[in-house]
DNA sequence: ACTAAACTATACTATCTGAGTATATATTTA
DNA sequence: TAAATATATACTCAGATAGTATAGTTTAGT
């Protein structure tokens, strides 16, 4: 019930992105200093977020990243995605093979957590980095 | 991101109870055979509830478990708790030594994500096990 | 063309957590 | 006293987490 330490670290490189001048490309190693993240990591990180169409990358020299749409765009829910995939709270939510044990589809565990898991992805959808950037 | 296999377990298993008669004691082997769940699991989840006080435990020959409360009384939450601990969507929302890293105690980060966690915690502790019993 | 500074790609590793098992102990009823 | 139950502690094994290492590719500037 725990997102891991990427997805924090991804929430912190968007958010220093959000902050700095519009289509300014910063380098991994300036995000890492300035947020503390390890910047082998970071970089793995950064291609998820790349690879998500969150962050665009340039490469060689002058190379970095810049957010790759307005923060007010970027919800938490498409980092979060991006670094852990979808978000589910029980493996049955996905894998049917989970929830066959005897409730077949009509599990009431099942449903409940299944209401639950959308409130959250409501509540992560809602919330952008334009936002987060305000309060920073 | 994800409720463990134990909490899972211990929901099918409060909900087993909800579902007996008030009060009559049933045994972790009936549980387990009926819910599909590994035996000696069950009697280490089974400790974790008795000791939060959801249920109560009979020993000997004729013991078992049974409710310490109405279904009613008892959420989602309480199991979780019960089970997995404290619900926390970030290590820094429990542990400060995690969001001292830039921000201290003024981190949006970490303010958005206990904005996020309270709502999980609310939509948790709204759902009780009448109502789970309810549905099945 | 060469070099340095950047990102990309893949593979590796150490530690921790999750999920469950094993063994011995204590309690209670028949 | 035996059998069926729960309690307590310790152990194990696989997979996930949180990185690190090595090699490669791209580009700006000289």
């Amino acid at each position: 019930m725990q997102l891991n330490q990427a997805t924090d670290y991804a929430f912190r490189a968007v958010l220093h992105l959000a902050g700095s001048a519009p289509g300014e490309v910063v380098t991994a190693q300036e995000i890492a200093r300035r947020e503390k993240v390890p910047l082998r990591f970071l970089l793995k990180i950064m291609r998820s977020l790349v690879e998500a169409g969150i962050v665009k990358s340039v490469r060689g020299v002058t190379g970095g990243y810049a957010l790759a749409r307005p923060p007010g765009k970027i919800t938490l829910l498409d980092v979060v995605e991006a670094v852990e995939g979808p978000v589910r709270l029980n493996r049955c939510l996905i894998d049917q093979e989970y929830c066959t044990k005897r409730w077949a589809n009509r599990c009431p565990v099942h449903q409940i957590l299944e209401v639950i898991q959308n409130a959250v992805i409501q509540e992560l959808a809602r919330r952008n980095f334009a936002e987060l950037a305000q309060k920073a």
